[in-house]
DNA sequence: ACCTGAACACCGTTCAAGT
DNA sequence: ACCTGAACACCGTTCAAGT
């Protein structure tokens, strides 16, 4: 959170220089920082250590006084992920107007995180967690414990609690995988024109032919909405059946 | 399906040599065989063209004769995991008692491939789809046909049976892929002994403390079962809204 | 027709050496 | 203390050459 001594970066930028790549000293955070960005921009497959140095006006070995290696620096892209999800003023720490608010408002702060980096969300879902007990996307113990607070603050048992963690991950995971992946696409860099879509070849499969309009509409956001709150209404029924025990 | 000429195969092993990689002559299908097998046994990290190809007795380059190369080839086990549903006896192929019962089975059947091969399923989720609105995991034509036709029989509406596609299509990616994570962990052949789990790291973490033994249970099959059932609730709502109009 | 050998342009990572 | 150069063991893929 320093912002440090970036005073002879800002004279390297007002004297018209490339970025700042070359004159701030490497930290873990600048490294991190890149890697991000490297991969909101050409994707993940096409980050490699080699091209992130040179990104940053280093040798790649240059890096690994920073991050012990390319899978601890994906590790970290994703900390730095849901880390960012603490500056989210949408967000609340615990419920303020009850838990359905408190859960729609964390829903849509990671829907947020998500379609903010199309290109890197799916490391959040696909890197191994901590702990086999954490999920993805919700999977870091800071927002666990939030999630946890905030439910049993709200009269959700011990086992609701936890029912609702799964309920919830499992469908943030369906969702914004397949949105982001609706978005920036997973190509790469190789993004040329497709076979022009609207292709004749659907002649065995009448039906997918005829509903094929309403398949291509996109209907993300309301499709989010609708889920969630059916969500919200099945843990309803799951928190007052756990409480009658 | 033309077992061809295996005779010499047969002598081989008869002979007691190894495997008979060395002896039939190598086609597609071997091929896309011996890579989900690879990825069962070491992991997607695991395959390279090299290491495929040695598993097969051929250098690599022999391989580019029968794929396009790795990319053409991931996508190939993709369909062939899903096309391994065809065989499956519990899935019918349309309604015959309900569509409840044709999304269970549905249901189920995709379950099964990802529980076989919880290593390679991930593919079937991340891989790009032949067309964007064609959403994982149900992402062939032929299936994804299957599906319309079955709900638009029995008495959905076009714009209800693409929302039920939707709905179940998300309702799969996110329970399949966290199920198939807590198995074969995606870690690939490094798969040496955790620092320990029960660590007691968790100490501003009061309530992921107190909730983790229930964190850590298995409730992967109920979990499925009940959010299915539920799903099946609110499309069942969704098919009598769409009459009423 | 099918496979091989050699080669090319990349990787991640190590380690001694420079400053 | 931090970065570099050279090296190692790998990649995916090409292409002419072998059989």
């Amino acid at each position: 959170m320093a912002d440090d001594d970036v005073v002879d970066a800002d004279a390297a930028l007002v004297a018209g220089q490339k970025p700042p790549s070359h004159t701030e000293r490497l930290n873990r955070e600048r490294v991190v920082d890149a890697a991000l960005t490297h991969i909101d921009e050409q994707g993940l497959a096409g980050l490699s250590m080699r091209r992130l140095g040179s990104t940053l006006g280093v040798e790649a070995m240059a890096l690994y006084r920073h991050v012990a290696g390319k899978e601890e620096l994906l590790d970290a892209v994703v900390e730095h992920l849901m880390a960012s999800m603490w500056r989210d003023e949408e967000i609340t720490q615990e419920p303020v107007h009850g838990w359905q608010d408190f859960l729609q408002r964390l829903a849509h702060g990671v829907r947020r995180v998500a379609l903010a980096h199309p290109k890197a969300f799916p490391l959040v879902a696909s890197r191994p967690t901590e702990a086999p007990w954490l999920r993805p996307p919700l999977r870091s113990l800071d927002w666990v414990e939030v999630f946890l607070r905030g439910l049993t603050e709200e009269g959700f048992t011990d086992e609701a609690a936890v029912a609702a963690y799964r309920a919830f991950t499992s469908f943030l995971l369906g969702h914004l995988l397949l949105e982001v992946s609706l978005r920036g696409a997973d190509v790469g860099p190789l993004d040329v024109l497709e076979p022009a879509d609207d292709d004749a070849s659907l002649d065995g499969f009448p039906l997918v032919r005829r509903l094929r309009p309403g398949l291509s509409e996109d209907r993300a956001s309301v499709e989010f909405e609708e889920s969630l709150e059916s969500l919200l209404d099945r843990l309803t029924l799951v928190r007052t059946e756990h409480l009658e025990r």
